[in-house]
DNA sequence: CCGATTTAAGACTATTTTATCTTATTTAAT
DNA sequence: ATTAAATAAGATAAAATAGTCTTAAATCGG
């Protein structure tokens, strides 16, 4: 059950990284060390972060010292702000068995089953922010690699 | 959010339509017939039924009047089972960053959320039934196409 | 038996996703 | 100025998914 792509996966797995890094203090975190970090693909990851930045949720800078930065504090970008850059933003309203025209009026068999857990999944994700998941990622020790 | 592949659509929207289809009597329901009904492609629908008849879901029968009909009792057959057979026996225990080796005392940071929300899919998945689909269908007539 | 019907099986093509590679641009430090 | 460090952008390649087409095998009806 694969809900998100590699790449919402790998920029979700870098945003954490950047607000959970140990070595706090830099102004610009560079993608270099990230991929490594993260085992990523270092070009694709690139690919990934720029539509970040396009997207308002991260700066970039180039040259020496440079790299990427959350745009915003951290308590303000939500999970799914993020993945509604990378998969697009009606990922959240999209449906199991991908009928169009559907609404609650005109359902397809496994819609109420469907409806539940998509709202789940949205709620989840709108009201985790990437502040929330730092802090628990350092006090719990969590790992973003495998 | 696409859970499930093209596969399984297809493969579920094909047993519900057997199991709510209006002409009843006929001891098989031929490919062709379920195709145009529900618009799938009819050679691509004829691969993901091979797999289900090899999956002991259904049975099929050659020739004039052939086609293919559930095995056992639509009460028996939960749509867990079909999921399984068509996108893997592991698919309800994969996980959302698609990390390695972990448990619950070696979580990643979304752990915890989607271990709610696989539970639930899990568990939906797991207690509904093609014959308690099909009289939803039927009663509250339901569609299966766009 | 013969021909029509229908699933089975596998080869082939197309599309999307994922990954890699190459070149350009910006910036800092010397 | 020159060089190295770093992101930006786009071309290319590989892999996975989705869809199409062809041929084979089974079955029925006449
Ligand atoms: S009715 Fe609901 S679950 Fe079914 S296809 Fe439409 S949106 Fe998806
Ligand atoms: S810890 Fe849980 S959610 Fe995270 S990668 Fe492992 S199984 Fe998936």
């Amino acid at each position: 059950m694969k809900v998100l792509s590699n790449a919402s996966n790998y920029g979700l797995r870098a945003l954490l990284y950047i607000v959970s890094r140990k070595k706090q203090g830099d102004a610009y975190v560079s993608l270099r060390e990230i991929s490594e970090e993260l085992d990523i693909s270092f070009h694709f990851l690139t690919k990934t972060m720029q539509l970040l930045t396009q997207g308002d949720v991260l700066v970039s800078y180039r040259g020496p010292n440079g790299g990427i930065a959350l745009k915003r504090p951290a308590e303000e970008i939500m999970l799914i702000e993020v993945v509604k850059i990378l998969e697009g933003h009606d990922f959240f309203d999209t449906c199991m068995l991908g009928l169009e025209g559907c609404d609650d009026c005109n359902p397809c068999p496994v819609h109420h089953l469907w409806k539940e857990i998509k709202g789940k999944v949205k709620h989840d994700f709108a009201t985790t922010s990437l502040a929330m998941m730092g802090q628990r990622i350092v006090s719990e020790n969590l790992r973003l690699v495998p």
